[in-house]
DNA sequence: ATAATAGTGTCTGTGAGACATTATACC
DNA sequence: GGTATAATGTCTCACAGACACTATTAT
């Protein structure tokens, strides 16, 4: 056998979440080498007694002060050879859904937390390979959100139907017909449970508020509607 | 900065294949403490200037002489602080599906390479967390099959639409009904090709020949038909 | 002809997309 | 009443499941 090469491992994390009915996700200014001054995932190394999942939430609340409420899964890991100039680096990536969030903190490795939209990430340049991770995040975050109840990790724990809406149109870049919408979601069972209040709101008729429900996997997705995939001649009147 | 922990890094292979209609994984006895003489997924340590997908591909090679062909993807990491008694290891799991395969050959570091019917596995006890590795790997094969071509991974190049649904019953240990299969996969846009030649068989009317269409996702899938999820109340007559 | 396997056709209920209307709040 | 937002209803087509028949080979 060839030994055990030495390795280094880290997270990071994409952190999505949806501000003024637009897909976010939180970067961080590196405050040392390499690419200090640059954009990047907030992450950092994986302390030795500690389970990847634990040091990422470890690694978020330490950089940019969010408890981790929502949702977090395992992304993918990334080990390029020369991916991190200073060593042989192996990250494992996590992905972190959110309700909208305070402004973050910068940490104690970080010049600075900021929240950014999606469409304007791509002027900036980030650090190492983050923004292939990125795009793995959000390619993640829209293809779940078609067959799971994963929308509602955007939400606070009480949210009206109309909200939801606005997350899948933030997500997906895409408007959703409110009507086949409402529909869909609460005639699918566990998707969300009724609460029984209604909002307070300035204008316009009191939405019901809901929870989420015990589903976990959503049989018969919600679909894009002008997916990727081969148009199937579907009617569009 | 709490420096750098030293750590190695390993890939795990989740080989599957069907054989005789039975979802199959492949198996190496280990060699060599620790878990010496147990049963364990074949895999090994990550090298310098290696990248993780390489990695899988040489020890794929190593450890039972198959060239891999078929389909291979990352499936997860698991770097539990304690799963491999010598020291801090993360493993990068990789998902392989395949062809029926020649029989396996014993390579290096490896006492013994077998297929085993994935109904069987639970009566060997599996190396370090390698258990648990492998459901989420069959898992994610089962899951993959609904929305995905990925199917045809587990099929020669050119191959029948009975023979595609004998690896979908397999994966899934579901009967199929053999019309609406068909009518499905002929009828999806990209899923498979026509090639117009046509087997040569024993009995029966020969069957005409496909190979792997351009789609990599499906529109619409295939559902599974006693899905876990919420029963929707679908005629059942 | 018989057996065996391959492939096509029909019926029906459910679900999704397109679209209009009613309901409930505040001004 | 006017305005704004929430929620429900209707129609139609496409797709999936249940099921029966025809087609093509070998014996």
């Amino acid at each position: 056998m060839a030994g055990y090469p030495p390795f280094a491992v880290t997270v990071d994390l994409v952190v999505l979440t949806v501000r003024d009915g637009e897909l976010c996700v939180l970067l961080v200014r590196r405050g040392e080498a390499p690419y200090r001054g640059r954009w990047a995932l907030p992450g950092g190394f994986v302390r030795p007694d500690e389970d990847l999942a634990d040091a990422a939430v470890r690694e978020l609340g330490e950089e940019t002060g969010i408890a981790a409420a929502g949702h977090l899964e395992q992304l993918a890991s990334y080990g390029a050879p020369r991916r991190d100039p200073r060593m042989r680096v192996v990250t494992v990536a996590h992905l972190a859904l959110l309700p909208d969030l305070p402004p973050p903190v910068a940490g104690t490795d970080a010049a600075g937390a900021e929240i950014v939209r999606i469409a304007d990430v791509s002027a900036r340049k980030l650090a190492f390979d983050h923004s292939r991770i990125l795009a793995d995040g959000v390619e993640r975050a829209r293809a779940k959100l078609e067959y799971t109840p994963l929308a509602i990790a955007f939400c606070p724990p009480e949210f009206t139907i109309a909200e939801l809406r606005a997350v899948y149109e933030a997500v997906w870049g895409l408007p959703l017909d409110p009507r086949n919408f409402h529909r869909k979601v609460t005639g699918t069972p566990g998707f969300v449970e009724p609460v029984g209040e209604a909002t307070v709101r300035e204008r316009g008729r009191p939405a019901q508020l809901f929870r989420r429900g015990a589903a976990t996997v959503l049989r018969l997705p919600i679909l894009r509607p002008g997916d990727q995939g081969q148009e199937t001649g579907r009617q569009r009147r």
